[in-house]
RNA sequence: GGCUUCAUAGCUCAGUUGGUAGAGCAAGGGACUGAAAAUCCCUGUGUCGCUGGUUCGAUUCCCGCUGGAGCCA
């Protein structure tokens, strides 16, 4: 089997352009690696592939939930392997790309997680009763103050799912490539890609989405989308939410470093903005001399 | 031109009855196994506008200068 390629990095750095360029000289095909992208209708607000490009190169896993459907890292998980197998069996190599850094870990590396699992809110419970109730179980919890992580432990210990932690067995062959350049030139390219959503329509996709889906927890939880609700509900300007998503995009940037840092053994690659041939060129050579070896 | 007032962190501002300073925002770092574009944790040295004086010691008091704001001519 060929390595699979994954290509990370902070929003806004041009990862989906390189995954084009390198499915085309690799003869490749495409797994979006982005929990946003997997939703109909998010297009502007989340940056994906645009329909001229998809025509080039088959991409899956994009579009394929509806907006008021939940989906998770599990079902991430399930549909990238199946993917894999498909692909592997049309002798296709198989590039990743997306910036959700949790989700491409999950499906390539050992992570488990129990079927049919119970999603208890525990509402009635404060975060020092969630605490407790953990360490009747044994368990050292950290992170008291982080109630999504103390719900799901508990909701775990409760249904007797085992605790797991196989961080570092990743199950399939892979080269992680990660674009980046210096964080001025980033904030600066993701400032202007957001005007750019402004200028191609996003204020009308967030609009109609809002009016056809009455309650999405994406749409109230993703960049581009989320910042909107002040300008409906709160009757603040347009000029405030853009600075808000703006600044929501810089923060997430700073957390993709530190996942993909840390989480990954990413092999990083300074973006020739001026010329990005040089850096599809660059790319391209490094995995073609870790394939010759 | 005269008088008053302001000048402190990237920004908005506290504060020090004279012992070289701290909040919010911005920013930086980190964690990460079913919401992950989510959620949570940690991080504040800055010629206290410039120059001189008083003082053991000045960002703090005084003189002057520069720049901003206001009032009077």
């Amino acid at each position: 089997m060929k390595d699979i390629i994954v290509i990370v990095g902070p929003t806004g750095i041009g990862k989906t352009k390189l995954s084009i360029e390198l499915a085309k000289k690799l003869n490749a095909e495409i797994i979006n690696g982005d929990s946003v992208a997997v939703y109909k209708g998010l297009d502007i607000g989340s940056a994906k592939p645009t329909i001229e490009e998809q025509e080039k190169i088959p991409h899956h896993l994009l579009d394929i939930v509806n907006i008021e459907e939940e989906y998770s890292v599990y079902d991430y998980q399930q549909d990238v392997r199946k993917k894999i197998v498909e692909l592997t069996k049309k002798k296709k190599q198989i590039i990743i790309v997306g910036g959700t850094g949790l989700y491409i870990k999950a499906a390539l590396y050992d992570y488990r997680f129990a079927e049919g699992t119970t999603h208890n809110k525990y509402d009635n419970l404060t975060n020092e009763e969630l605490a407790e109730k953990i360490k009747q179980y044994q368990i050292e919890c950290q992170e008291e103050n982080n109630r999504q992580r103390l719900v799901r432990l508990l909701n775990k210990l409760e249904n007797g799912e085992e605790i797991t932690k196989y961080k570092d067995q990743c199950l399939y062959p892979i080269k992680v490539i990660g674009l980046t350049t210096s964080r001025d030139i980033l904030y600066e390219r993701i400032n202007k890609r957001v005007d750019i959503m402004i200028k191609n329509g996003l204020l009308e996709e967030v609009t109609s989405l809002k009016e056809k889906y009455k309650v999405s927890r994406i749409l109230n939880s993703g960049i581009g989308y989320k910042e909107f609700y002040d300008y409906f509900y709160k009757e603040k300007p347009l000029t405030e939410v853009i600075d808000k998503i703006k600044k929501d995009s810089r923060r997430f940037a700073k957390r993709q470093y530190t996942f993909f840092n840390h989480q990954f053994h990413t092999k990083w690659f300074n973006v020739d903005f001026n010329n990005f041939n040089n850096t599809i060129e660059e790319v391209y050579d490094y995995i073609n001399r870790d394939h010759n070896k």
